[in-house]
DNA sequence: ACAAAATGTTAGGCACGCCTTATTTTTTTA
DNA sequence: TAAAAAAATAAGGCGTGCCTAACATTTTGT
């Protein structure tokens, strides 16, 4: 019940485990957590009974495990940092995947939220900016595995003025669409928020400004609603709110 | 005595404090550490004992503290990934030093290697990269601050434009110039290795690789010898060796 | 040179976070 | 439905890293 208790680095794992087994099977049995985490069960047990004192599961001997609202919060928080530093050892260092994954493990435990916030807007503005993107990326990836002599500089340079002769042609309105017609899996930078009033406010509180770059995680059937991605935060946006932001497709 | 010890954190940290001690004033003393580290004085005691076990530090009860070639060694590679992550911080992501320094001294006990050395690579590449180099930088920080919109990507594209006219007029030949003509505080990217045989040998082993960054840290008065970081080591080259450096002022 | 002050060490304790071994409870299966 | 298997818990131990309090050894000031 403690109302924001620091959490313990192992504390977060156990957090951050229940988390993920939650969402594939609704909830978590002590040896789910113990197989995950690779420790024997009984030391399992002792952080489940830590981690109800804290308020953050419910817990019953023999029973299920479930996340309490405090816990999910507590928990989106641990998975926010853990994909943040992911992404951005993925999407900017040019690293492996695993070696990532393994890496933001243990980095998410002490890293602070300005310097995580700092990660993340980096690598949308690596995205989003036309002196970054994606090419700007793989050229980061042979300057590492070859080092950098001018004539590659020169290369870059060239492909900079392709880059400005398209967006010269495509002239100043680009592809700019509408939120909800983006498919699953597509990425685009907002591009301006077309709702007003409590729904504006909500979109903004959330994190979605102009200038961010929204991952559409999920779409269901019918549109509504959409999941999606912003700044290492996972939304899921009625499709009222989706219409009511303009995008544009990276 | 022990080859090659796990250190843990503490230990680490402990290491640390005694290389800037040692730094400033030959020998450190049980209370500098406790002072610095802001831990009882029996704690470092412990610590001492730890460090003098694995061979790291020569130690005797009431005596002075030193390092052991193996300790040095350990803690010049603490010290690197402290300053390549605070060095990150600060001109990557255009954090404040305070902090960065705060942030680096916690990631540094759990930071791999290959994502150090990435790390320090891409805070190189985009210095010497027309499409990164400081005013990218600056530009990110407007993008932290108030978000993006279109307008000034396009102010950002004409500063490319503008770079890129100047790069044309001042020709293939640029202000190549030798590494001793550098002075004390200026950054500059390896061009070639103009040194032969053993020298080049030794100059690639330390890092020295045409497309790198180099900073002169510290010029003697005859310019033998001078002191430089590369790739987040410091190195002391003589001037023979400085002289077999070309290089390009960033 | 010798007391006072500063510095260093020992001893004992506490909190974590993990382990192993043994026991209890629940679920499976024959 | 009862024995076997699986899962969970309890008890006790270990290492780390810190603390306080008490004691030992320098160093310093007069």
């Amino acid at each position: 019940m403690t109302a924001n208790a620091v959490l313990s680095e192992s504390l977060e794992d156990y957090l951050e485990a229940i988390f993920h087994i939650i969402a594939e099977k609704q909830a978590a049995r002590a040896k789910d957590i113990s197989r995950q985490l690779k420790v024997a069960g009984s030391s399992v047990t002792g952080a489940l009974r830590s981690l109800a004192k804290k308020g953050l599961i419910n817990y019953a001997p023999y029973d299920l495990i479930t996340l309490t609202p405090a816990g999910r919060k507590a928990a989106k928080d641990v998975v926010r940092r853990h994909e943040a530093l992911r992404d951005f050892f993925v999407n900017v260092l040019a690293v492996g995947y695993a070696e990532a994954d393994e890496a933001a493990c243990r980095i998410e435990h002490v890293i602070s939220k300005n310097i995580l916030e700092r990660l993340i807007q980096f690598a949308e503005f690596v995205e989003i900016c036309p002196r970054g993107g994606s090419k700007w990326i793989a050229g980061f990836g042979y300057h590492c595995d070859h080092g950098d002599t001018r004539e590659n500089c020169e290369k870059c340079i060239s492909l900079i003025l392709e880059d400005l002769k398209r967006k010269k042609t495509g002239g100043k309105s680009m592809s700019i669409i509408n939120l909800k017609d983006l498919k699953q899996g597509q990425r685009a930078r907002v591009e301006k928020i077309t709702a007003r009033g409590d729904t504006n406010k909500r979109l903004v509180e959330m994190g979605v400004t102009p200038g961010a770059v929204i991952e559409v995680e999920r779409l269901a059937p019918l549109g509504d609603p959409v999941e999606v991605k912003v700044k290492g935060y996972h939304l899921s946006l009625r499709k009222s709110e989706a219409e009511g932001i303009d995008v544009e497709l990276i």
